[in-house]
DNA sequence: ACCTGAACACCGTTCAAGT
DNA sequence: ACCTGAACACCGTTCAAGT
């Protein structure tokens, strides 16, 4: 019940010279995060770019750390899910997809999630969905969390690799490489990567995501797991 | 034909105070980064793990990112894979178990593969013997990169998440700090989840590889991919 | 010719001194 | 009471000086 203490004319509207709230601290660490990279995201920097000292900011975050959970928990609360779709195979692509596209434009994000291993509240409401959905599918509650599990890794692992694939790094120079140097023991490699060239993995995630609810759904013929 | 100069008594073995190679630079980095972990391996530690300078390790390694890769080879090349399997689904089973056995013991070897994005030429047997194994279930060679990734994304990002899970990190103690507070809007995931509650997602990977492998590979029932 | 100490431009964070 | 400069213990890497 003490007076509030962030009444300063200044600090108002949370822009001006002074106006250092934990939001203003936040949305600056994603500015900085989207726009150059979660490596470039140093206490300095962001401090830097809010004309304030690195020690400041101690005051509005306890951590690094902090910082990070914070920004993930924005984008997570900011997350809209499209319209609930009572068919469970279309209600698993629309979810994960609306996902998808966020992992894909914010490849800081993917970063915590998978590296930091980071996790919000504020993705549980998605992850009920898909819980629901796979219920409904008629999976048996004991094999949902695995079916979770393998959607969601798969979706993350998808995003993550996209982010690398971009830049066309090492990785497929150093398999052409080794497929070069001795082309008679990669035959099927080779048969197939000669056939489609304009793969950017790109593509993958809706055919794959397809084949995945399907493999994952129980079919008409009995649900023999194994 | 100057004398050779690396006969000096001590260096023989490679082990002596100034026997500094880049095979036991190398097999020093992955000690290290095995032991306490990648972020931990610093090319100033790594010097005084050896007993020498920092700048000594340039000599036989370019970079700190070159002697990242080369670690990574070192073991991809010394990664045995079981003996090839007739049958599509057991190859696909054996090969990426083998594969994902490697990574649960290795977690500074996923963070290479994903968070660096870095690949080795010495897995490309491995590759081709799942290239294969897709070709010989009836997989159309237009669909077998696909495949393939889904499969090897999933092995990677399980890995992945095992290294977080194992200290149960935040992950799951926020989520059911968010299925406490409103318990009604996660109706499913409260039902599935007090009912088994001692999923590691370490039994996952095989249950969930069977369900992949069922769901890559063509049923008899034609093979309408969409 | 080979090796390496000092130096540069960074980092997160503690702690005590500023206003 | 609030903010922050200097300092500590790191980092990868360049460059010039050592032997």
């Amino acid at each position: 019940m003490t007076a509030v203490c962030t009444s300063n004319r200044a600090t108002a509207g949370g822009r001006g010279r002074r106006g250092l709230s934990r939001e203003v601290v936040v949305t600056a660490a994603i500015q900085i995060a989207r726009r150059d990279g979660i490596d470039a995201l140093s206490m300095r920097r962001l401090a830097d770019e809010l004309d304030s000292a690195p020690m400041s900011l101690y005051r509005h975050v306890s951590d690094r750390e902090a910082l990070l959970l914070a920004m993930l928990d924005d984008v997570a609360t900011a997350l809209v899910l499209p319209p609930v779709h009572p068919d469970p195979t279309s209600e698993l692509s629309v979810v994960l997809r609306a996902i998808h596209t966020v992992l894909r434009n914010e490849p800081w994000l993917v970063h915590l999630l998978v590296v930091e291993g980071m996790a919000s509240p504020a993705i549980m409401p998605a992850v009920e969905r898909i819980f629901a959905a796979l219920s409904r599918a008629g999976v048996p509650d004991g094999d949902i969390p695995a079916m979770y599990s393998l959607l969601w890794h798969y979706t993350e692992g998808e995003a993550m690799a996209a982010h690398h694939d971009r830049p066309d790094t090492l990785a497929r120079s150093m398999f052409t490489a080794a497929v070069r140097e001795t082309p008679e023991s990669f035959p099927v490699v080779l048969r197939v990567s000669s056939q489609s060239a304009r793969d950017s993995s790109l593509d993958y995630f809706q055919t794959n995501l397809a084949v995945l609810v399907r493999g994952v759904l129980p079919r008409s013929t009995g649900g023999d797991l194994e």
